[in-house]
DNA sequence: CCCTGATTCGC
DNA sequence: GCGAATCAGG
């Protein structure tokens, strides 16, 4: 077959303009050609000629999602629906004793050991290099988002996903154990 | 430090 | 024409 991926044919010039007239920034179309990078994708949108567009489909496009809102745990009302929530490499220290309190529901999920806010999680446009990839949900909707937490250094997961990653579950189950031991 | 687009210039 | 390096800015 023949790979023309990273060369601008037609179709992905159009793609280009789509998604540049959509107010993606470079860098987002990039990642979503594929193949180059944001400075290839200036260089080119500025040799089509379109600069300037209407920004505001994705105005400052800074931070996609702030650390956490944070609420003090004294703050009444505003209580985790579920206490083994895990935000970034902080809470790997969360009581054993409290995680046999798991919704039937959620059952589905194997060895899903993290809970992570749907308020926190992130689509894969606002997924960055540094963001933890563990898929959260169903990948075949359109609501299917990432864990989003601050991955370790060189790895495409947070603490504790990179954790869950590279165990066998086998170990998993053992050292849950020796964990409440 | 994270990100943004703009520009330059060797290839 | 292409895009890495660089620059200027939020």
């Amino acid at each position: 077959m023949s790979d023309q991926s990273n060369t601008w044919s037609d179709e992905r010039v159009e793609l280009l303009r789509k998604l540049w007239a959509e107010g993606l920034s470079a860098s987002q179309i990039a990642a979503e050609l594929g193949g180059v990078t944001r400075n290839a994708v200036i260089g080119k949108v500025h040799r089509l000629g379109l600069s300037g567009r209407a920004k505001s489909a994705a105005p400052a496009a800074s931070r996609p999602r702030k650390a956490a809102p944070t609420r003090s745990p004294s703050h009444p009302m505003t209580q985790p629906a579920n206490p083994t929530v895990v935000r970034g490499n902080t809470a790997l220290a969360a009581a054993p004793e409290i995680e046999a309190e798991v919704e039937p529901q959620e059952a589905f999920q194997p060895q899903e050991e993290v809970v992570v806010p749907l308020s926190e999680r992130v689509t894969i446009m606002e997924l960055r290099e540094a963001m933890c990839r563990w898929p959260m949900g169903d990948p075949t909707t359109p609501d299917f988002r990432f864990c989003g937490a601050r991955s370790l250094l060189g790895m495409p997961y947070c603490a504790h996903h990179a954790r869950i990653a590279y165990q066998p579950a086998a170990d998993r189950r053992r050292e849950k154990k020796v964990l409440r031991s």
